[in-house]
DNA sequence: CTGAAAGCGCTTACAG
DNA sequence: CTGAAAGCGCTTACAG
């Protein structure tokens, strides 16, 4: 690569041009592949390029073309291992079709997701995947959802099947540990006031999917048994459930966490206890926690396909971009299936 | 904020300026705040700007202004806890002062990170931070390393007190613990054949620091305690040097792993073989793993305050943009404390 | 305080 | 196969 200095200017389309004695059309031609183009006309071109080390100024072209080939993803928080994964499965699959994403992180907060969605506008994206933290709207250009089922306009959305997820996990409990005081201590079920409706559209899917596997179980379900977090799902919030669960006059023989984080809380409120887990409680978790292997004790999770899901959402939207539909059909929504990951916090042997 | 349907042509500068009764140029200079405009004509434009739901087109300006506001940001892996918490802190400052972050993720391969560099540079970043994985190249704008100490060109860099980390821990096993069999399983502490000189420095300081801790501890040192892992730094790799240093005669009393990967690799190996962590064999990391406190047994580490990391290379970037430093100078190498987190896996009570 | 005009670096009909 | 010309949507001296 030739030298690029700093503070001088860069090589334009321009220069390039001159280096290779043809005009502007035609070095841009030649750079794109385009096949009317004299072979010598070309070579000259490509080795002007060479030469110069020249780049061509994206924002030119985008402007000029009408297309970034920019992709925005949004998630709620980069430092976790689902949306970070996710996020790298999406990105492969984007910059393999000769997309680049933009990513916006919105700390699970509305405000700071629409502003990110400005500024997706603002730089012309040709399109968007997101898990929304509530605050989305619409940008003009086609969307894919993933983590929560959107009824808002979309092009389409991969959610997992939590209904189904939770019943393996309530069922694993219930036909191979026999339990029946099962308590759930998931994320919100409804969404916060003010805040578009597909929100926490997940949480509601885990939560109601508790009910309906206790109730296939033949299981009664207390009340006091189903206790829901903030919209930040934070491990404080988990562990003050728990001792409250804990301190029931019947306690629960199992807790059902609808996220990792809950599950870690939850573990910190037996270890402050003196409970132990799963002699005396039983836990499993929606997701699975960082290192799950080597947590005390390894937990029973399901596994998400984290970057397969991403994968899936980035090819939602590229079928999108490439059939040209802006959203204006029926969003296709794809359900990505749960695995269950056996390992000893539910009682089972080492595994 | 307006409807802005599929497919329909957004507004423009010049919409705006029609619907304020004013010109393009009166309406560019009322949205940026420039004070030569008629409080009327701001109104106006305001009004306009909102009816519309106008947002300008930053390819535009930034294709005129010459500057993007745009940073770009290269990680080895988003996925990696580090490398998430400190991107969320450059993030953060860099939007409190106008600027937007384009993400790079290079999975560790210095040619995708060398690729990443140029599609950055194509997209006119006006600086760059970076934890390189060895493919650095000058794109003629001012940038700041992160995690490693580059010899590179730079405006500036923040690295970690690595010698004085390691030493922090070895003093610890020692001193507190009375250990004198200590072993080392780090990242490769010599730079990959044909990778730029400043590649993987950290792990040159963390081996360094590591034999001149034992040095000052008057230990003795046997040349098959100290192992390093490959670039990738892989728990496999970790669990197989694990094996072979207590297959040793004599076996080392302790292990120091370099990274929280190797800490978890070498916590396999453990486990696989019946051996006691901490009872048989103590182990201290350098890097925390995530949800290190629930990992069994908690492990011993140093807190790299990630986030503050994130910052304080943003702040460099940006003390460099409106110094108008090019990177003419000399670098500039901030270096952050590390914190000793007391856990059980040293031997240590609950902590 | 305001507007006409030039121009950032490209791409793309259009005419040859 | 090639080039002159227009134009993407802004900003910014320049002249009034």
């Amino acid at each position: 690569m030739a030298e690029v200095p700093h503070g001088q200017r860069r090589p334009t389309l321009a220069d390039v041009a001159a280096a290779a004695g043809v005009s502007r059309a035609t070095a841009s031609r030649a750079m794109s592949g385009a096949r009317n183009v004299s072979p010598a006309a070309r070579d000259r071109v490509w080795a002007a390029v060479e030469r110069l080390g020249f780049e061509p100024n994206r924002l030119a072209r985008s402007l000029r073309s009408g297309s970034t080939m920019g992709i925005g993803i949004v998630v709620p928080d980069v430092a976790i291992g689902f949306f970070a994964t996710a996020l790298k499965g999406a990105q492969e699959l984007l910059e393999t079709a000769g997309y680049h994403a933009l990513v916006a992180n919105t700390d699970r907060a509305a405000d700071r997701e629409a502003a990110a969605l400005r500024m997706l506008r603002a730089h012309q994206v040709d399109g968007i995947i997101l898990a929304t933290s509530g605050g989305y709207q619409d940008i003009g250009v086609p969307a894919v959802f993933f983590d929560n089922v959107p009824s808002a306009p979309a092009v389409g959305a991969v959610a997992l099947r939590n209904a189904e997820g939770v019943a393996q996990l309530v069922d694993h409990l219930v036909r191979v540990h026999g339990l029946d005081r099962i308590a759930y201590v998931g994320p919100p079920a409804a969404p916060a006031l003010g805040v578009a409706p597909f929100t926490h559209r997940s949480g509601r899917e885990r939560l109601d999917g508790f009910r309906a596997a206790l109730g296939r179980a033949g299981l009664p379900l207390p009340p006091e048994y189903v206790r829901t977090s903030g919209p930040a799902c934070t491990e404080a919030e988990a562990t003050a459930i728990t001792h409250e669960l804990l301190a029931l006059e019947r306690p629960p023989q199992a807790i059902l966490a609808g996220a990792d984080t809950l599950a870690m809380g939850v573990l910190d409120a037996t270890r402050a206890s003196g409970i132990r887990v799963p002699e005396d409680l039983a836990l499993v978790s929606f997701d699975e926690p960082a290192y799950a292997d080597l947590i005390d004790p390894p937990v029973t999770s399901l596994d998400r396909h984290d970057r397969e899901l991403g994968r899936r959402a980035a090819q939602l939207l590229l079928d999108a971009l490439v059939s040209g539909n802006g959203g204006r059909q029926e969003p296709e929504v794809e359900r990505v299936p749960l695995e269950l990951l056996v390992r000893r916090s539910c009682g089972c042997g080492r595994g």
